[in-house]
DNA sequence: TGTGATTGTCCGCTATACGGATATAATATC
DNA sequence: GATATTATATCCGTATAGCGGACAATCACA
């Protein structure tokens, strides 16, 4: 961050990374979440040596940080990475402000109510809950990227737009038929949602199912996470039905809002 | 594990940690995940050197897997560390094959269902689901030692022996004035719930509530999870409710192991 | 503005872990 | 079932990453 004193190197170029197997176990740790899988894949996906990533693999299994399932060697996240990071949502202090109200949106039927937030490039969810029988897998645990469904659309809308630049100018994979992935698009719909306040998408991650998204602002007017109601196509695409989810979902986003401390009026444009 | 062929120091002592560094700071991020708090405070929690600390703090912050308060210093867990451990739950089949049962289990008032699992020293909640208002913290995140509550009780008691004396031989905290907490009595205590099949306590986690739970086998007999029913003290203590909820665990539990190949009847001591 | 407690940085030495090579095991191919 | 191919496991000398003692900068409280 800071401009280095005494540049070993003359220019000021590379930060100079430091803890090199921290970040490269911890990297793994996450591909591994990302893409499960065999020893060689891994090792590809990251571009290292084999025995390095052997040796890697190994201490992390026998940790209980990653699992492996012995008959197809295939690694997957181990039982001790949950342990540490469900603490993160234990502590949550948006969440905690959050909870009752999705619980009372639970009532709306055929409805997954969910808080989402934005991890790095990926939209997770901190808190899922519906009223009936479940429509989708979108429980907590699974991740999206941030160019398709409601909920990666709103916070990519309200994000840094440097950051913004730099998501877009990455790969957009193309889930179904329609996924947006044209960057310029994708802009003009981000400001869209940005004027209008929420998103809505169809069939973009899922083909039978919809969501729409509002922003949940702490008291700085600052994004910190996102409501989103999934609900099967039919539903939103139902005039009626949609419009009460709505109102049910824009109404969640802000009671959340205003609990964290935020005032309703002030420049929602920053 | 194996014993090393070419011991540099004769004696075959130690099994030589390799990956100190990764070791350290996943150490340190499991420790921050029981004690959130003060640089110094983990240091010396640890037993490591002011500075190594600082870098491996430093550097986990830095990439997110930690979060710090800015203005007290305080270390807790970070988003990414969420990121990467939810994928655990997200594709865990004992709990893809116990939802349905679970969420069939809600339409008890007043009752948290929830599915636990062992994560070495401690009980995790894996899943966690209530009809109404929400009774308890004990969602998932949360992580209680294994002596006391319900859902410990029945993991320990179905746990290998010599990981039992293990854990026995260890702290046993005691978290309210009716936690148990000498071994010997604890022992027998998991007697009876291997031969009654389940674990009931009252106010040994939180005084006002108690809970049920039962074990999970899989096809092979092991213990997998547990299933455990939180209401408040009062519900437990009344005959009729205690016997309703006792009831709808059990079977919850049984159905889950079934839906996983274990058959009923077959030797339920080991 | 002083004192102790806490956080931040430097740098030389040494133990650590990297990675090429080689051995074994598992899986595909014919 | 024999051979080719791919995947996993282990060894070991060397370069280098990172340890930790010491010192510097802040902060917290009076």
């Amino acid at each position: 961050m800071a401009p280095r004193k005494k540049s070993q190197a003359g220019q000021g170029s590379e930060p100079a990374i430091q803890l090199k197997g921290v970040h490269r176990a911890l990297h793994v740790l996450e591909y591994i979440a990302i893409h499960p899988g065999r020893a060689i894949d891994i090792a590809e996906g990251l571009g290292l040596s084999w025995a390095t990533m052997h040796r890697t693999l190994q201490q992390l299994e026998q940790g209980g940080f990653l699992k492996r399932d012995l008959d197809t060697n295939r690694y997957s996240i181990g039982p001790r990475m949950w342990f540490i990071g469900a603490t993160y949502v234990a502590n949550h202090r948006v969440l905690e402000a959050a909870k009752t109200y999705l619980e009372e949106a639970r009532r709306l039927p055929g409805v997954t109510v969910q808080l989402v937030e934005r991890s790095r490039y990926e939209a997770v969810a901190l808190y899922s809950t519906h009223s009936d029988e479940e429509i989708t897998k979108a429980t907590y645990g699974y991740h999206f990227p941030l160019h398709v469904g409601s909920k990666g659309q709103v916070l990519l809308a309200y994000a840094e737009p440097n950051f913004v630049d730099s998501y877009l100018s990455g790969d957009l994979e193309q889930l179904t038929p329609y996924s947006l992935t044209d960057p310029k698009e994708i802009r003009e719909l981000l400001a869209k949602i940005r004027s209008q306040g929420y998103a809505v998408t169809l069939a973009d991650v899922q083909l039978f199912t919809g969501s729409m998204a509002a922003p949940v602002f702490d008291r700085g007017n600052k994004i910190v996470a996102c409501v989103c109601f999934v609900a099967k196509k039919s539903a939103i695409e139902n005039p009626k039905r949609r419009e009460e989810i709505l109102e049910t979902m824009l109404k969640t986003a802000q009671s959340i809002s205003i609990a964290l401390g935020w005032r309703p009026g002030q420049g929602k444009f920053i």
